[in-house]
DNA sequence: GCAAAAGTGTTGTCCTTACACCCATGC
DNA sequence: GCATGGGTGTAAGGACAACACTTTTGC
């Protein structure tokens, strides 16, 4: 209706030969990446966190995140944010949203674009403790800098829902995990308690675990067994699975 | 790591007092939201597409989309495409992802953000025909502008896993249907044919359609019932899923 | 009366749930 | 020997898949 308006009749419309003449005339933005990156230690899901160094948000917690560089892709981007602050480059890595809003960055109007991961803490080192680098327990975490809680519980919800149909949850465990470890995973991240035997069942069913025939160490009862997840399995025999259900 | 070189031992961090002058030291980029609208006629799944009107595009189609306007709210930005072009202002709209390749656009780096619709055909007459705006069979779409056949791409693998699990379709049937309409576009969206019986009974024990004593008019074979969906209950009711499948 | 689609029920299978007891280990 | 969690089986109920015939209408 606008458009009616400016251009009443435009049947034969003017093709635009310079297209690097219109895309100047857009407004830019300042674009920036924010990671979610989960943890879990101690049956506790885990986030990992810093210091916001602006002074507005003194003492309060902030997503890694940093600004897309020129020409950069934003997978790449945040595959980079990643690197930098945590020193690892073999994880899993996807896009949740962008978020828009005009004034979630007191310095002006920054779009970012949420980005969010799974590792397992014992595999990696902090190396770099700048800006109080930590793995925050979810539970507990308030408020935060900017707009990240609202990013956090965003990116908690995308993981939810995306633990129930794909295998994530193995690269918050190590290698070799007892079962009992993985029902604590799937307990914490949903929020619900789980029949031990129906969930063994499941897994059983699945058969998607190696038994690798060695038994846990120095825990003070009987010790169970280790698993290690077959993801070579997985990836052959990806279910598409079609229904109705709302 | 690129921190630490520039600023190699920060234990006592200082805080930015000034993000204004922070944000203006970001890369910036121009920021568009595309809209894939998708609608329904003749048993086929359609999206609203239009001539491109750059020179370098001549003759393919794109999507709608507009830059995002200074300090406009992304979703904001979306509603206003697609009422500009639509005229429609109650419709659904969902944010699908951030498009982010350097060379997707070849006036220079522009960041794109799909937004997913669905739009009842018979609801909306076409009113403004600039650059030959048309609903175009999904399955005919091949060659588009930009890179926005990888957009259509991501936004009907994303509808065809929300339809799943939310009553979507309703938007893009007329308010009244019958039970194989409803049939026929679970059919087109998921690519699939479902038993008849099965189907019906199926939302016969959802219990989610009301029942509104009409009869289709004017088809050349026995007339169905028409329904309408119950939306004041679905929203009742809506069941949280919990599981584990993949 | 014929073509075309509407409408309807049953059965078997599979998946999920609920539930209770014995076993191995550390202390 | 006791505390702690590991490991197992079964029965019932619910959801889904497969499948065929009768009914109503337009022509």
């Amino acid at each position: 209706m606008t458009k009616k308006q400016t251009a009443p009749v435009l049947h034969e419309p003017h093709l635009i030969k310079d297209a690097v003449e219109l895309v100047k005339s857009y407004p830019k933005v300042p674009l920036t990446i924010d990671c979610a990156i989960f943890g879990f230690e101690e049956n506790k899901l885990k986030i990992l966190l810093i210091k916001s160094d602006l002074e507005v948000f003194e003492g309060k917690f902030s997503l890694l995140g940093d600004m897309v560089r020129d020409n950069e892709e934003l997978d790449d981007a945040a595959y980079r944010i990643m690197k930098e602050r945590t020193g690892m480059t073999d994880v899993f890595l996807d896009q949740v949203r962008a978020f828009g809003h005009p004034n979630r960055h007191p310095g002006g109007r920054v779009i970012t674009i949420a980005y969010c991961s799974l590792l397992n803490i014992n595999h990696h080192e902090l190396s770099i403790h700048d800006n109080d680098l930590h793995w925050h327990s979810l539970a507990s975490l308030k408020e935060m800098a900017f707009d990240h809680k609202e990013i956090v519980d965003s990116c908690y919800a995308w993981l939810q829902k995306r633990i129930q149909e794909h295998p994530l949850g193995f690269n918050l465990l190590p290698e070799k995990f007892s079962l009992r470890e993985l029902q604590n995973l799937y307990e914490a991240i949903l929020g619900i308690t789980l029949d031990r035997r129906n969930f063994r069942k499941k897994f059983a069913s699945m058969d998607l675990l190696i038994d690798i025939d060695e038994m846990e160490q120095d825990v003070p009862h009987r010790p169970g067994k280790l698993y290690k997840f077959n993801f070579e399995k997985y990836e052959k025999s990806k279910r598409k699975w079609v229904g109705i259900d709302f």
